[in-house]
DNA sequence: TTCAGAGGCACAATCGTTTGCGCTACTGGC
DNA sequence: GCCAGTAGCGCAAACGATTGTGCCTCTGAA
């Protein structure tokens, strides 16, 4: 045990009777470069080890002007969906032995630019960013600044930023010919946030999808766009069923909204798929075990998220290649038995 | 626009004539304190304002020792229950000026002590550990030393520091007593992680209850104990099916391991609860969507979340008070229908 | 003997803040 | 006119690490 804890270059320094500036070179590996002995080498790193001494990040990144620290920005952890992407982008930042600093934005666009500031001013050396995907502004200064950015799941169409999502507007068709295929002419969409690009690309699929089988598009089947969230699920299906008695199906845009419409539905004692059917966007392990299996649009949350890590730390460390524009990762359609056959 | 980006006291000083060591003081609220003129305070926040000038952080941790920052680590945030507490310590944090820094620990013991270690080296102010339960060795030096920590979920017997859990003896022994009381006699408890607190108090809980009821103890029902994970949950469900045909009801300690118990029971084509009874830990939101709505018992994490921060809060800043030994929160006992009612 | 060349390391400035003192220039009382 | 008192602020030394440059001491060849 070391009377004085050997906590900084210094004091190792002293002990040793070097410099630090002998110490630090050693330490970051640049013994050779700098010519330093190897008895000198080993000496100060047996040392270094045997106190596990790690140079304080705060001086280093102060001076560097790096801190081996990247900022997670989610709209809400607890949405199993973000929770699934930030567990490997936390992963993927230990294996390159950076650390993480998690912002929940709460989908609150004002909130999420605080945090970007934050993490500015933290000088973290990249961000992922799950964005509420309204407003762009504050997002625009990445664009020409440095500071490597990598969006996860929404994107902006007059931004050139790297992203990566999935394939919204095809998952989304696969999902309404499906339905359309088993008889469905009245299918309502339980949106997501208006304005997000996810919603938007479903929207379209939706749209398309309809548009390929001759069917009329009926706006007011296009529910919800206030949130992602449970509570939205919930009341614009009450709304929904109170007004039109002839939809036969749902196509819920979030695992939280069709959550909350399965809320609606129970309470309002109708059955599925016997009374309605419905279909969701994002599996979930529970989905297989519902009182009516549900049909579903598998994203690859996790490939979403190691992809995010990779693509940052492209930016973060050399090689230094960015993506210009997004990556876009293929849904899985996953049939289960959500969904009534009409005809 | 400026020239030079205002980003340093230094250049504010300048530009105003006066010394850094005024705007420092301005900017830090201690302008009366050494009798900075109105004047001078009025200009120098205004500028500081205007440019939304932040004090470099790490320059700061390095002055100070402190980072205005706390730890997180969780041992899979992919957890809802775990989501859950994560996303309420964060917005604490956010709310005391704060940030976090995410630490997934991956229920591996050897990475929780890693995890600590960078956040010291890191200067986070405070910790809040939901620890994998298992070592303690790492921890004592919290005893002694004046880091602050919360522990969540999880502590130690042996170790006096301060936690939020949830009364999981009573919870486990509500939940085996409706089994009892509704006719079941065999009942199987699938554990979660062996020698982690809360796996061993609802143990003594379930015990509790059939002893109260004078039936024997079977230690043959008692499986699991490896992971709270779903995997854990199928695979002893596999295993329990094939050695005994007599078990009628399951009590599954987290929600993972119910989950996993569904996917076996649904292999093995039993229905719920006609063939097997079953309750759970940690309620979810979907949990009464299922084919049968579970009967479970709910943790409240969002308590426990706020509660731990709040607990942290008090050690890191003013008054500096802290909770001796642990915090016990309610549990509340939800019955649903995956209970068969057999006398 | 001399000198080039390299081996081995240290000096000191720098990153941006904070803070204990101390310094200057008024003001007013006597 | 002198001096104490105070208003208003700046000096310079930390905090701990990194790094361009320079300094000394050998070794060996000429």
């Amino acid at each position: 045990m070391p009377t004085t804890p050997l906590t900084t270059l210094k004091r190792i320094a002293e002990q040793l009777h070097v410099s630090e500036t002998t110490v630090s070179r050693i330490l970051s590996g640049q013994a050779a470069r700098y010519r330093i002995s190897k008895k000198t080498e080993h000496a100060v790193s047996q040392l270094a080890r045997a106190h596990n001494f790690v140079p304080n990040p705060l001086a280093r990144g102060l001076r560097l002007k790096k801190t081996l620290s990247v900022g997670l920005v989610i709209p809400d952890i607890s949405n199993p969906f973000f929770a699934g992407i930030a567990r490997e982008v936390a992963l993927g930042a230990r294996k390159r032995g950076y650390s993480v600093i998690l912002c929940d934005s709460q989908d609150d666009t004002g909130l999420e630019a605080q945090s970007i500031a934050l993490l500015r001013s933290r000088r973290v050396d990249g961000i992922v960013l799950c964005p509420v995907g309204l407003a762009s502004d504050h997002l625009r200064e990445f664009t020409e600044n440095g500071l490597p950015i990598v969006l996860v799941d929404r994107c902006f169409s007059d931004l050139p930023l790297p992203y990566v999502g999935v394939d919204n507007l095809t998952g989304a068709k696969d999902a309404t010919r499906h339905l359309i295929e088993n008889g469905h002419r009245h299918i309502s969409c339980l949106q997501g946030l208006r304005g997000t690009s996810p919603n938007e690309s479903r929207l379209r699929g939706y749209i398309e999808a309809l548009a390929e089988h001759h069917l009329p598009l009926d706006r007011s089947l296009i529910v919800g766009g206030d949130s992602y969230g449970e509570a939205s699920g919930y009341i614009e299906t009450k709304f929904l069923l109170q007004a039109r008695k002839d939809v036969t199906a749902l196509l819920a845009f979030g695992n939280l909204i069709a959550l909350g419409a399965l809320r609606a539905l129970a309470e309002e004692k109708l059955r599925i798929p016997e009374d309605i059917s419905i279909i969701s966007f994002d599996n979930q392990p529970y989905l297989a075990h519902l009182a009516a299996p549900m049909t579903t649009v598998d994203q690859p949350y996790a490939e979403m998220g190691q992809l995010a890590v990779t693509l940052l730390f492209d930016q973060v460390q050399p090689p230094g290649r960015a993506l210009k524009g997004g990556a876009l990762l293929p849904t899985n359609f996953i049939i289960r038995r959500s969904v009534r056959k009409l005809c």
